[in-house]
DNA sequence: GTGAAAGCGCTAACAA
DNA sequence: TTGTTAGCGCTTTCAC
């Protein structure tokens, strides 16, 4: 193992001399300065990070609690978990994953000093986790937005304004009825904060058009294209469709496709929610709002680098939604 | 923050009591032993990381570089991971999530004694990093089984034999020409490690039962059937398929259910190569042969925390396949 | 512009 | 059965 003294001795300065090379928080005379830069390129030095870490009182490593549960959209969860990172990493921090969904994991990294703060995925509208982050020392962001407003900062992709948009868009194109299949009824069960919102933002959305909404939680296998079926079935008024579930979106299009069954005769009209290039691998859909997953990672990333640095990232970012149309 | 003092200061005894209470290196009395205990649960003390991994030479990470580039299987990656966490947590064992592909951080983590062991996913049949890790200090298991014999833990679902037992079982049923539709071009391009291994045991397979075996690499969006119907199209006989591509899976069952194309009216024998959820999911597989991704995952902690404990886990671990028919 | 030395909070000898 | 203390490898005050 290399440490400081091995360097300080081959560049012949002192172990102070060293560290104030690397954190450049003092000034060094040119001369003095190649020599130790080339002494830790000759032994391939790289400073213990637990010895650091106790010295100066900062890990360099962020907590990121990421759902590993089911009925959560995989594509997803891991185009967030790859924004973060790659984010963190740009600012020279590294990723803790921390596993289960429950608030002692949480508190546990944090007093022991393991994270300098805290990132959580799959916020619930009611979360109980927001309390134990609440009273730690470290700094976190919720990638979601509880009901309540809290003290905590939070970044996720605005979901209430993503149903809005849809149900707006297909009272342009002259829809009267239309439907959300979404999450699967687990993840509504729970009141992921992302379900609860596009719902709101969904129904609300109809009132404002004044279209008839309605809500289906959906599995995200083969057996949602029954669902859709059986929905379709018993209102032959409904022809427009949001989908907001990554799983049952190419079972569901290809039902929609199909030359059989109640959607043939219909062609409803169909948006899908997901990430961009998932809309682009399911044919046969007119419009789609793209979730910009790894920009979510991204922005939290971000505003927990700000919050470490003492800035101020803002209580709440919402990432607005756009409307793609396969149609020009 | 709670230290060790604080501790030992409230259980009236030396720190070192407090120290040996908690590993249990030492007979302590068992008065001395609750007064310990309960201090540590009143002040809710956790030990400082990285003053313990300082001092102990060993931090109770593991280093686990998982891929986040295109063209792998999602659900697979995360199950995978799903299962390292969970094995590793049940071991005590933390995991830092490595970003990137490349070797530099792998030889980064370990110079930095940031972790005791490192796990690599995403193994190509001549990886670069292998040599990296071959000259750590700390040990590796490789998610994977490169070409060459090395001298690495290797542990992976034996997608030799999942492709021999593949074509096989089309033999049985009496298929003569038969097909595998596989990864994106991308990842058999850069050899990944299971694409290798998957068409070199279906088409020895093939030869063993006489059969006519072709290999394509296949999209994962909807344009996979196109390329199914392709293949379809130029081989009238082809009448038997395999298929292991997650994100093309659905859109190939359902371009093989539809009444039109050239599948209509061959309707060819499909097995399905991935995790038993999924093949669950998708309607209309004969049979399938399941990807048990969490296992693989909990193997390979499993073996490298046979390593940490210098036990010895054996070289390579492959896990069998077995065939699950829908028809009873 | 540079060095010496006092911790950071633990573990594990060594001593009793 | 318990306490005392010397490090672990670094950062950062002091001192020059």
């Amino acid at each position: 193992m290399v440490t400081i003294a091995d360097v300080a001795r081959a560049a012949g300065v002192s172990i102070s001399t060293v560290s104030y090379v690397m954190s450049g928080k003092r000034t060094i005379s040119q001369e003095t300065q190649d020599r130790v830069t080339q002494a830790i390129a000759d032994l391939e030095y790289s400073p213990h990070a637990s010895a650091r870490s106790l010295a100066s009182r900062s890990t360099n490593v962020i907590g990121l609690q990421a759902p590993l549960r089911s009925g959560v959209d995989v594509h997803v969860v891991m185009q967030i978990v790859g924004g973060v990172v790659t984010e963190a990493r740009a600012n020279h921090y590294d990723i803790l994953l921390l596993t289960g969904d429950d608030a002692a994991g949480l508190s546990h990294a944090a007093r022991a000093s393991m994270v300098d703060g805290l990132l959580v995925m799959d916020i619930e509208s009611n979360d109980p986790r927001i309390q134990t982050l609440e009273g730690l020392e470290i700094p976190s962001v919720l990638i979601g937005l509880p009901a309540g407003a809290d003290s905590l900062v939070c970044v996720d992709f605005d979901f209430e304004a993503a149903g809005r948009l849809a149900a707006e868009r297909l009272a342009e194109l002259g829809h009267r009825r239309i439907a959300l299949f979404g999450a699967p009824a687990e993840v509504m069960d729970r009141h992921t904060s992302y379900a609860d919102r596009l719902m709101r933002g969904f129904l609300d959305g109809c009132d404002e058009h004044g279209l008839v909404g309605s809500v289906h939680a959906c599995p995200s296998g083969a057996e949602a294209g029954a669902v859709v079926d059986a929905v379709l079935n018993a209102d032959a008024e409904l022809t427009g469709i949001l989908i907001h579930n990554e799983g049952a979106l190419p079972h569901i299009a290809a039902r929609l496709n199909a030359t059989d069954g109640p959607a043939a005769a219909r062609e409803p009209a169909v948006i899908a929610l997901c990430p961009a290039e998932m809309a682009q691998a399911v044919a046969g859909l007119a419009d789609s709002i793209a979730i910009p997953a790894e920009q979510i990672g991204a922005a939290a990333a971000d505003a927990l680098r700000a919050l470490l640095a003492h800035q101020n990232p803002g209580k709440v970012l919402l990432l607005p939604p756009t409307l793609a149309s396969r149609v020009g």
